[in-house]
DNA sequence: ATCCCGAGGG
DNA sequence: CCCTCTGGAT
């Protein structure tokens, strides 16, 4: 793939996606962000909205979640899916910025991963939407399926294909694309009977080329 | 019925 | 490496 078609995919899927580069709106305060982040695993952005005021309404602080109990953010958090695990892993979270980070969120990706419940995906998106820093390129596997269709790499793990992107992208567009790439392939490039009569990129795409 | 803006544990 | 944890969207 060269850079020039790369190019012109990203800016062709952000024209498409115009709100994908801020799922998490401003006003939210890193703390709201780091939390709001990891409920997001394996969920919907409306079902961890639909939660959201009445979880900072009860704790508005690290410190509130931290003294929360758990059985009383297992039932606010109940929608988002996985709530048990989740639930322990934002007290304990919340209870780690407290003592160790002084109530504030770290800004590094080392200190991040000691977090309950933050793992490569949830700090590689953190650090972009919570403190603006393109720290890498989240793969997942809507990224994964569509980096392979689209062409853009011709590896499997997941690591190469970070590394492929990051070559094919200039560093301050890491942390849009990754939003841009999963907005995508979430609402057009899906894993089964995906949408290529709409698609904006199809007419550079191989996977299209190769399935019509 | 299947998959997911995963992470932790064995 | 494989398993589990969960609801919701499609």
């Amino acid at each position: 793939m060269d850079r020039v078609t790369a190019a012109w995919i990203y800016d062709t899927l952000a024209e498409h996606y115009p709100d994908a580069c801020t799922p998490l709106p401003f006003f939210h305060s890193p703390f709201q962000v780091l939390i709001l982040t990891i409920l997001s695993a394996q969920t919907t952005d409306q079902a961890v909205d639909k939660i959201r005021p009445a979880l900072f309404a009860r704790y508005p602080t690290p410190a509130d979640l931290a003294a929360a109990d758990v059985h009383e953010v297992e039932k606010i958090i109940h929608s988002t899916g996985f709530y048990r695990v989740k639930a322990r892993h934002i007290i304990s979270t919340a209870a780690m910025l407290v003592n160790r980070f002084g109530g504030t969120i770290p800004s590094t990706m080392e200190e991040l991963l000691l977090l309950p419940g933050v793992g490569r995906k949830t700090a590689n998106i953190l650090l972009f939407h919570a403190l603006g820093i393109n720290a890498g390129i989240a793969v997942d596997t809507h990224v994964k399926r569509l980096a392979g269709r689209l062409g853009l790499t011709t590896r499997i793990e997941q690591d190469l294909i970070e590394q492929d992107l990051m070559n094919l992208y200039p560093q301050e567009r890491w942390g849009d694309l990754t939003d841009i790439m999963i907005a995508h392939g979430r609402r057009c490039c899906t894993a089964i009977n995906p949408h290529c009569g709409v698609c904006p990129v199809s007419n550079v795409c191989p996977f299209y080329q190769q399935t019509r």
